[in-house]
DNA sequence: ACGGCTCGCGAGAGCGCTCTCACCCCACGG
DNA sequence: CCGTGGGGTGAGAGCGCTCTCGCGAGCCGT
């Protein structure tokens, strides 16, 4: 636990490149208009002299921190249960990295720390948001918007319906979806269920919609609401077995539940995928490929969906790659999802 | 995506308050010797302002920031596979948000990202960091020991014999793992079975040093090495199975692996746990309650040791709980674990 | 050959804050 | 009554950087 020696400041190196400090400053930021033998020698003592810029005087004066907040909503622990978060933080941090701006990470839980939240951004600490918020009553997407701070949402928030300016990264839930539900038809099942998330996040939502899509006027009775916990597909499971004796395929919204339902299924003396087809979502690794049989499921390219964020911000911030759209306020993107498959489906 | 509006200064505030920069500042931080009079006409400017510190300017002044560096190196993606690294992280999330102080989070992968981490760190830009190193090889931890900054490693470091300056936080590896294999043993089972993960890292090491300490003079027939994969798990049980056909009890030095070993299990026909007992460890709950029977593990409580870290490098930093070991060098800390008995053991 | 031009560089102001120091005012003791 | 002290307050100097501006030196055109 060193305490940090005094830094060199551009003065030293102006000093000892026999410069002014504005010379250094230019060829520190880019060069541009300097003849490349003072460059040069700016640079030699840039690097004897160990010089590293002080962030903190470059943002007192040009307003920029080059560091962007990931804000983590997670009211329940749902969000470290899988390695979701992990992935897409990994996407975003390459993506953030890539153009040189700092990750600041803040995890939220419950009221007050939403607050906290909208007081850092508020206060002008970084330059932009990339905001995750699961449920559609967080007040935080509200909070963060008004701080007028540019953002970009990961999933699409609940009420993005009334603001068109709102720009999100989600992938295609409902597509995907229907993806599963027309996999199971086409394997000659008819009676097929499906276990919903918790209908107050949109993937859940929109999940529960591309189902509807293929099973028109379905059955309410194949219809299980459940949250996207083991716990929780067990239990819708085994409603499903209760009052439909005769489903012979299942789609969940994701594989936690799926394997849950997997459990339950192998108890009844039911055999998969003989006598029911089981479909998850998420293609979770660790869990998918753990279940007997292993899981068939609808893949989405999670540490892409962090790139794109991050990338689409960055964008809008005028940074990013140049001659790309430069400024054009960017829009949402929905990406596409896989179907993979494995033994239960 | 609007543009931040120009956020008042202390100046405007002092304007408005009807007294100095200087006397705000003072309300501003802490307000010690302001009449109370003052104290409060100040205080209802700022928030009629909406007046909000300029991070940057006090930073340039008083050379802190309020920001921990969080340095996650994970060459391989397996950081993320587990839930582990996210619990870790609300951990310290949670007890830096307890200070007032923000995290950043840097993700490396390969070597330059070990430069741009050093040189970021070098920079100066936080006042600590939290390092999560897995390799014994891993350049990192030296490089940013040498950069000066305060720091506390997650999990012991491998070269931490010669340093004694190092801080870390870890679970009791060695002693979690000598419970499982006493369990077992306790169990009436003789050819006990290791399956270590990649010893390169200190936590696999010490699992297996714990095995040995209770297997003094074990077989060496019945240790066979892996990775941490559930893959690498299967691999291994099934050299086991092959060389020690008459093994009665398996402890995998993680979940991951014992599901894997599991598997290869039930497909030779082995009953668990009838025949072969199978204890984990880590209690990765997706993992360890999905499989069938759910496992025997040794829980570590991993958002502690998240927590534990950041309260080490705050204290080491004079900040943190007061009158509480203030300034001392705060020392390692070892965190212990605990057995839960599931289906498996 | 001369006026204008561009280009490269340095001087200097100022970003918003903290902190030292000097000042003022009032209470008190001699 | 004046001197002394101390607590409350303001003036002002920076922290390290960027960026505008102006100046001098070379280049072109006519």
């Amino acid at each position: 636990m060193t305490d940090t020696a005094p830094r060199p400041t551009l003065e030293a190196v102006a000093a000892r490149a026999g410069v002014s400090r504005a010379t250094v400053s230019r060829v520190v930021n880019g060069g541009d208009g300097v003849r490349d033998i003072l460059a040069e020698r700016v640079r030699k003592a840039v690097d004897e002299l160990g010089y590293v810029p002080n962030q903190a005087a470059r943002s007192l004066v040009t307003r920029r921190h080059d560091a962007i907040a990931v804000v983590v909503a997670e009211p329940e622990t749902r969000v470290f249960a899988d390695p979701f978060f992990a992935l897409q933080l990994r996407g975003i941090s390459k993506e953030l990295t890539a153009h040189d701006n700092q990750l600041v990470l803040l995890l939220t839980e419950g009221r007050d720390d939403h607050a906290r939240v909208g007081r850092y951004l508020a206060g002008g600490h970084v330059d932009g948001a990339l905001v995750f918020s699961l449920h559609l009553d967080d007040p935080l997407p509200e909070l963060i918007q008004r701080a007028g701070v540019p953002t970009v949402f990961g999933g699409r928030p609940g009420w993005s319906g009334d603001r068109r300016d709102v720009v999100y990264v989600d992938s295609d839930n409902r597509g995907g979806a229907r993806d599963a539900v027309r996999h199971l038809a086409g394997l000659g099942r008819t009676r097929i269920a499906h276990i919903t998330g918790a209908l107050d996040q949109t993937s859940a939502a929109d999940r529960l919609d591309g189902y509807r899509d293929v099973m028109v006027d379905a059955d309410p009775l194949l219809i299980a609401e459940a949250d996207f916990t083991p716990a929780g597909g067990e239990r819708a499971m085994r409603e499903l077995l209760g009052r439909c004796p005769d489903v012979d395929a299942v789609f969940a919204a994701n594989d936690l539940m799926a394997s849950g339902a997997l459990r339950v299924l192998r108890e009844s003396g039911r055999r998969v995928p003989g006598d029911v087809a089981v479909i998850g979502f998420d293609d979770m690794r660790p869990v998918a490929e753990q279940t007997d049989p292993q899981l068939t499921t609808v893949r989405q390219d999670i540490e892409e969906m962090g790139r794109l964020m991050a990338r689409l911000l960055l964008r809008g911030l005028d940074r990013g790659a140049p001659r790309e759209g430069v400024g054009a306020t960017p829009s949402s993107v929905v990406l596409p999802t896989t179907l993979v498959r494995r033994g239960s489906a």
